[in-house]
RNA sequence: GGGCUGGUGGUCUAGUGGUAUGACGUUCGCUUGACAGGCGAAAGGUCGCCGGUUCAAUUCCGGCUCAGCCCACCA
């Protein structure tokens, strides 16, 4: 051959004319995309690409971001949810819209206070309050350049100047105020009563924070004594004997019938209670004796007020047994079962034991299994308004659809209203004293927020005339304010929330906190505002390792979305998340980010090539059918690519956009016209066809591939190109699509797919040159309009059609 | 027990009222003057099971089954 292998770049750009070329530098044989993305993540940042416009005329584009919680690193799942919803994002940049992108830091919950706790070795109860927050928005720098650090490395285009944090003095404002309004609004309250309680975290829950699993017990039973004679209860929490208070038969069981409104006497503990009847009692189960404690689980508290029973409270606030339990006192609930259990056994009063799968209630933070104590606490009402809840969730636009079935389902079974007090000392304080004299509570004035009431004073007197007051020390609920985030990132309540901004258009999160995050925003919105959030929900699901598990650290199984970055690239793994369809559990496959490499280098390639034969922007001149074929397709790719962008689909947009490159633009198009270009010096009307299309392909591959596609266009077409960056450029205009055109492309594919079948199975290589060929095809008058092309492509000498059954001969 | 998803070539997936998409893997061939992390081609599926509607079902309807998830129950 004569030709060098690789040409020589340095030779060439000396030789042209410089100031004539588009392009200021041409693309090196192989990308350095560790180089690439890490020179492009940097100018984005100090060119602030993506800041949010407030002059502009565009239409407003709003998202609500999911605010990462300050503890760690972003894990793979983070790097799914995060880049599916800025892969809208950036879509709907190019497709003309003005996009308000915020960030935020989640850091007022219980892993940033153990994150800084820890690495302080400070305990948060040690100090004021306010101390220890200012201690935590300070020691989070380096924890939040992490996450920033993670986010940037994802390739995220989030508008960096509006960001936020949960515990600012702006957020607990906005807390404080949402409080206040529903004080105002009268749909807070404070209420005594059995709640879920976390022995280890040592605060109430709602009923949102409570996760099930499943877990192997025993059913143990017991002899009691009733009439004299020995009744057998069966109970799986033998520890909670001392906390007994009543049991139930069925009222039509005969084996106890006649013992309904006697008394029973408890072992160990030796004292009576009542035997009463309840029809929901099942005969099969154990005995068919319930044994109802204070308080066991929740049926034992529907008992308990339906039957007005006494109240006997065994378990401390630190899961710990009281003076009520006698000898037990002072152990943990797990030591006093082996301890009772092993005394019953002793006495003979444990008669059997059998296995039982049984599901508890545990703590979604800490997992401990939670229990049930009478405190009090502040609660907001949300079993009055369940209806209008999911009226606002029928108004929001769920994609996928069937997820909006999860949250009416979470509202239909909702059982208590929502408790918003934790007994943490770390988070936003509940702005209320309470007076001394009267116990009135008083709430803080909506001016002088934020305010602390451990350090802060009521600026007023309580009714009662008193000035003696006693701070509140709860906290709020972390998703008290996360249930803000849209109205944080929008700066109320400083500011007032625009119907141009609010509703947002977009809310992204993972399936797992339907129940809480979106719930309660939508709770939010609606009481204090009466509208929805925001307009559509997008839901993703949880990443899996490669057989389906979920990652946990246990199962050694956990993928690091930096190490992926490290060993492909960041658009490698962000083309891996554009695989996932919305709202499907994925199992993480490694080889889609090998994939997703291809694709890059593929693209690296074909812009080589394209650029090679592009000196200057190419005028449109006359087009051939081939041309036409494939702009028309181009436009027809963008159409479907925006119809499933604009339905939320990015992975099927993707889809769309990758079949056109590689089936259709490099695969066909690109062999197509390579005999027009080394035939003919100018063929302009091929060059302006490669400019077009390339361009419209770098853009549509934007959003997904942010890196790649921004050197390439600024190496390639920036100098004649007005846009700054890619990614604030916009989509190609319609133009009218020569359909005639478009379908005769479609056999030209369709002609040469059948020549190279033809030589390979000849053993030719795709380059021999052939004499004499003859093609059959149904369609031959069509394709003679095209024999020129399908003869360069296959350098075909002599080339006879005839009509016929496709067939090469 | 209620609800929601999904069951498509070896693996993972797209999709549709007329026997099916792509990727990976497998096999064969090949320097198409962009690309060997490449190019071209081939083999491979009774689209979970049963019944119904229809000229026609993988696609619609009903039932079943398996898997996953959410919720309730959980003495």
């Amino acid at each position: 051959m004569a030709l060098e292998k690789k040409p020589n770049f340095k030779e060439i750009e000396s030789k042209s004319n410089k100031s004539k070329r588009f392009a200021s530098s041409r693309l090196s044989p192989k990308p350095n995309f560790k180089e690439i993305e890490s020179r492009w993540q940097k100018w984005w940042l100090d060119k602030k690409i993506f800041k949010f416009d407030p002059k502009s005329k565009k239409s407003i584009f709003a998202n609500d971001t999911p605010p990462p919680t300050i503890s760690g690193r972003l894990h793979i799942g983070h790097a799914l949810n995060y880049t599916l919803f800025d892969f809208v994002a950036r879509y709907k940049r190019l497709a003309g819209f003005n996009v308000f992108y915020p960030i935020g830091w989640d850091d007022n919950g219980q892993p940033t206070e153990r994150y800084v706790e820890k690495k302080l070795g400070i305990k948060s109860k040690d100090m004021p309050r306010s101390k220890f927050n200012k201690i935590v928005i300070n020691e989070l720098k380096d924890a939040e350049k992490l996450v920033k650090e993670d986010s940037v490395a994802f390739g995220m285009s989030y508008d960096w100047s509006t960001l936020y944090k949960t515990i600012s003095p702006q957020s607990i404002k906005a807390a404080q105020t949402s409080f206040l309004d529903l004080h105002k609004k009268d749909l807070v309250y404070r209420a005594e009563e059995p709640m879920l309680w976390c022995p280890h975290c040592q605060t109430v829950l709602s009923q949102a924070d409570v996760e099930d699993k499943q877990r192997a017990t025993k059913l143990n039973y017991i002899k009691f004594k009733a009439n004299k004679k020995d009744i057998l209860i069966a109970t799986t929490r033998p520890e909670l004997l001392p906390a007994c208070v009543a049991i139930f038969v069925h009222p039509d069981d005969k084996r106890y019938k006649k013992l309904i409104g006697k008394k029973a006497t408890v072992p160990l503990f030796d004292y009576q209670i009542p035997i009463k009847a309840s029809k929901d009692i099942d005969l099969e189960f154990g005995t068919g004796i319930l044994m109802v404690c204070t308080f066991g689980d929740k049926a034992d508290i529907e008992k308990w007020k339906k039957h007005k029973l006494p109240l006997k409270i065994i378990v401390t606030k630190e899961g710990k047994l009281n003076k009520l339990a006698g000898k037990y006192k002072g152990l943990t609930l797990a030591e006093a079962r082996k301890k009772i259990l092993k005394y019953l056994t002793a006495e003979k009063l444990l008669v059997k034991q059998e296995p039982l799968q049984q599901t508890v209630g545990v703590c979604w933070r800490c997992h401990e299994a939670v229990e049930f104590l009478v405190t009090k606490q502040w609660m907001i009402n949300l079993i009055d308004y369940k209806k209008e809840f999911i009226k606002q969730g029928r108004k929001i636009k769920w994609h996928p659809k069937f997820f909006r079935a999860r949250y009416e389902d979470w509202i239909n079974n909702l059982g208590w209203d929502w408790v918003v007090s934790r007994q943490r000392h770390f988070g936003v304080p509940i702005p209320v004293w309470y007076c001394k004299k009267c116990n009135e509570a008083v709430v803080a004035d909506l001016k002088n927020l934020p305010v602390d009431p451990e350090t802060d004073k009521p600026k007023k007197k309580c009714k009662c005339g008193s000035k003696d007051f006693e701070p509140e020390h709860d906290v709020f609920d972390t998703w008290m304010t996360s249930s803000l985030t849209p109205e944080i990132a929008l700066s109320w309540p400083d500011k007032k929330l625009s119907s141009k901004f609010f509703p947002m258009d977009l809310r992204s999160s993972g399936h797992d906190i339907i129940r809480t995050w979106a719930f309660y925003t939508i709770v939010k919105a609606f009481y204090h505002f009466k509208k929805i959030p925001w307009k559509h929900a997008m839901i993703n699901g949880m990443v899996l390792d490669p057989k389906g598990r979920p990652m946990h650290k246990s199962l050694g199984n956990v993928v690091s979305p930096r190490n992926m970055i490290e060993k492909y690239s960041s658009d490698a793994m962000r083309y891996w998340a554009s695989n996932v369809s919305l709202g499907e559990d994925i199992p993480f496959q490694e080889k889609e980010l090998a994939r997703g490499m291809k694709i890059l280098i593929k693209l690296w390639n074909v812009s080589r090539f394209v650029e090679l034969h592009l000196k200057t922007k190419p005028k449109k001149s006359k087009l051939k059918t081939i041309d036409q074929w494939i702009l028309g397709r181009l436009h027809q790719t963008l159409e479907q690519y925006q119809k499933y962008f604009d339905n939320y689909q990015p992975s099927k947009a993707r889809k769309e956009i990758e079949m056109f490159f590689l089936h259709e633009f490099a695969d066909f198009y690109l062999e197509m016209v390579k005999h027009r270009l080394y035939g003919d010096e100018k063929a302009n009307e091929v060059k302006y066809t490669l400019y077009q299309c390339l361009l419209g392909i770098l853009k549509m591959w934007a959003p997904f591939i942010p890196h790649i596609t921004e050197e390439i266009y600024q190496q390639t077409f920036k100098s004649a190109e007005k846009d700054k960056s890619i990614h604030i450029s916009a989509f190609p205009k319609k133009t009218k699509i020569d359909k005639k055109a478009v379908k005769l492309g479609k056999l030209t594919v369709e002609a040469v797919a059948a020549i190279r079948k033809y030589k390979a199975d000849n053993n030719m290589s795709l380059g021999k040159e052939i004499e004499k060929l003859t093609l059959y095809h149904p369609k031959v008058s069509e394709l003679k309009k095209v024999a020129d092309d399908i003869k360069g492509t296959m350098r075909i000498k002599e080339l006879h059609l005839k009509k016929g059954k496709l067939k090469v001969k």
